[in-house]
DNA sequence: ACCCAGGTCATCA
DNA sequence: TGATGACCTGGG
């Protein structure tokens, strides 16, 4: 974790252990941040532009001052929790030990829970390369320019700044079917029907019935969009990657998603997403078939 | 041509 | 409630 920086010449520079951009930002929980340079990844988040430089256990934030530093971004790192007592808590056996070793340097994200539920929505039936092209194209049409050093993002799109077009207009971003899900997002988070906002006050429960009134959110988007969104570290989404891994490791059987949600609630408790990320990331960057640890 | 990808929906019993 | 197909799109 990171327990104090220091600003200089417009660069922010800390200590942290238990943080890899790499890591972090290809684990597959958010789409928007991109590798410009060996070591070095730049991202926007409600609006806010970030670059950071990491040289083994040391980083370099550039872009930001410390005011936004440590309003806004220490917060989306989750950089306040001490990853090193997670991975100790969720560590309950070996293959656990094996992926947390694989991904010590997993943070989990405090994303905005609006682009989280987007982004989500497209996952859906979806592989990470063509989600992140989708949400890429959403930006780029609806979302407002910001420049950094010559790069132009653009920024994640509001609700507002969606609403009034329809699934044509969403064309160019070959987004399928899912056209009609963004949309029914967008107006229904825009017109108040889903308190988008209010899903981090919510309990786990309250906030996937809120989530799950908009159509192409079902169960698993829903745990996304609480895990990544919305705080809810209890929240285990059950992708086919999490299926496999957790039946062949803990069930030794075909089950159904709550089984599976309701052993992992059993061995992690309310870190069961911190779990949930480590297994993920393990299996599928090994692409593992059978969940065995190699 | 067929299967898969961080699933969900409509339909049917 | 629970099971079964269909589904935009692009890559292997």
């Amino acid at each position: 974790m990171l327990k104090d920086f220091s600003v200089m010449n417009n660069e922010i520079q800390a200590k942290i252990t238990e943080f890899d951009l790499e890591q972090t930002f290809e684990c597959g929980q958010c789409f928007r941040w991109n590798k410009v340079y060996e070591n070095g990844y730049l991202g926007v988040s409600r609006g806010r532009v970030l670059e950071i430089e990491q040289k083994s256990d040391r980083f370099i934030f550039r872009g930001t001052d410390r005011d936004t530093f440590e309003n806004y971004w220490m917060d989306y790192l989750d950089l306040r929790r001490d990853y090193g007592e997670i991975i100790e808590k969720v560590s309950t056996e070996k293959n656990m030990i094996k992926a947390t070793q694989y991904g010590n340097g997993i943070r989990i994200l405090l994303q905005d829970e609006w682009e989280a539920l987007v982004s989500f929505i497209i996952s859906s039936n979806n592989n990470i390369k063509r989600i992140k092209k989708i949400v890429d194209g959403l930006c780029s049409i609806f979302g407002n320019p910001v420049e950094y050093k010559g790069h132009v993002i653009f920024a994640f799109p509001n609700p507002e700044d969606i609403y009034g077009s329809g699934c044509d207009d969403l064309g160019d971003i070959k987004c399928g079917y899912r056209a009609g899900y963004i949309i029914d997002a967008v107006e229904k988070v825009h017109l108040g029907e889903v308190d988008i906002g209010s899903i981090r006050k919510m309990n786990y429960q309250q906030g996937a019935k809120e989530l799950m009134k908009i159509k192409g959110v079902g169960p698993k988007v829903a745990d996304c969009v609480l895990l990544y969104g919305g705080a809810k570290y209890e929240s285990y989404p059950v992708d086919v990657w999490v299926k496999r891994v957790t039946e062949a490791l803990y069930l030794k059987k075909d089950s159904k998603p709550d089984e599976i949600k309701s052993i992992a609630r059993e061995m992690w408790g309310d870190l069961a997403g911190f779990a949930q990320q480590y297994l993920f990331y393990y299996a599928r960057e090994n692409q593992l078939e059978t969940g065995e640890v190699k």
